[in-house]
DNA sequence: TCAGGATCTGACCGATCGGTCAGGCATGCT
DNA sequence: AGCATGCCTGACCGATCGGTCAGATCCTGA
């Protein structure tokens, strides 16, 4: 009955990923991984200390990557940072679109978790960004509802191919961000970044 | 202790609307409900048959726009379906932004429940109208993007003025959505609406 | 051959969930 | 006074949740 640990410990990830896909997070109980993979939930516990580990091993990938955006736009104002906050999420969305289902609607309570503590910083951050720094509510709110539609509407778009997504998501975006008029280069606002 | 029964009846609608909003459907408990009103759970269920009950009861206004919006979407193709769609749709989002906050990421399992079983078809409709009931895979997406954005995005702006917010959604959607050609007048689908 | 670690499991735990039920209590009608 | 009705409650129910634990089983290296 024992198989090798990377493939007992895969599987668990993989049906853990559909179920999370299907009936979130908190929807999925380990007794339904478990089922699924044909092993007993202790099983799930002994290769994961817990639910919530489980789901941060499943999310490490796609939060490497919007850590990495991130990092990108640090420094930059304006349409700058418009653009690559626009490639960068429109991609990083694209790619990740399994697990940004896994978190549909449940990011209020999974971010108050340890483990995600400081992606809500970071989608501040994203959010400004794709803004342009403006601080006008017709901005703000262009660029919540941007990335809030992306991340919800990725996951239904199983049907479609990587690169015929990204094309069209990125045409949206660009189409329906508010023009910044003046790039100016100086950083408008020293506290945007922590640390 | 016995108050007038439409008196609690009321306090428990406004304090489960409040908790909805706040933590989900799902991730509020009659009994959180039933302490914030101040009477036992066993009150609750005196007043409202079951949970699925008091969501009903709570969504309904919402539910009877959206229908009435359906209905004004039948038989409009092309930019006057998107026009429609757009004005109808932003207006319910910013008047029932509690409301559709509520059902936040819960959307998947809550239309399975028999009291909001039609809701899926009517925003499928609602999608294809601000599609310009187009069938290219830009329009579809923008489409979604923007109906799922809005509605997850409108429950965050709690401090922008209703009008205001208005047009700003409005301003986006009508920059963000893919412009259809040919207006043509004539109904491209017979199967649109069932019945 | 045998010790020991890795893997896996059934049984169990306390907590919480939605929901039921018999009965207490006030009020108002007859 | 007696009774019915509306409102409310504590106690309780079965189900399910995430998580623990002692022990069975298997594999491997000395």
């Amino acid at each position: 009955m024992a198989r090798a640990v990377s493939e007992t410990h895969g599987e668990i990830l993989a049906a853990a990923a559909r179920q999370f896909t299907v009936s979130g997070y908190r929807g999925t109980s380990l007794q339904d991984i478990a089922r699924e993979v044909g092993c007993s939930k202790a099983t799930v516990l002994y290769h994961f200390a817990n639910k919530e580990a489980l789901l941060a091993e499943l999310m490490a990938p796609a939060i490497g990557v919007l850590r990495d955006l991130d990092d990108r736009l640090t420094g930059l104002t304006g349409s700058a940072a418009q653009e690559v906050a626009a490639q960068g999420f429109v991609d990083l969305a694209v790619r990740f679109r399994r697990e940004i289902a896994v978190l549909r609607g449940e990011f209020p309570e999974l971010l108050c978790q340890p483990a995600f503590a400081h992606i809500q910083q970071i989608s501040d951050r994203l959010r400004d960004a794709l803004a342009g720094h403006s601080d006008r509510p017709g901005a703000r709110i262009a660029a919540l509802v941007l990335l809030a539609g992306i991340s919800e509407a990725c996951g239904e778009f199983t049907d479609i191919p990587d690169d015929e997504l990204r094309a069209a998501l990125l045409t949206l975006v660009r189409r329906a961000v508010e023009p910044v008029d003046a790039p100016l280069p100086q950083p408008p606002t020293t506290e945007d970044k922590d640390s």
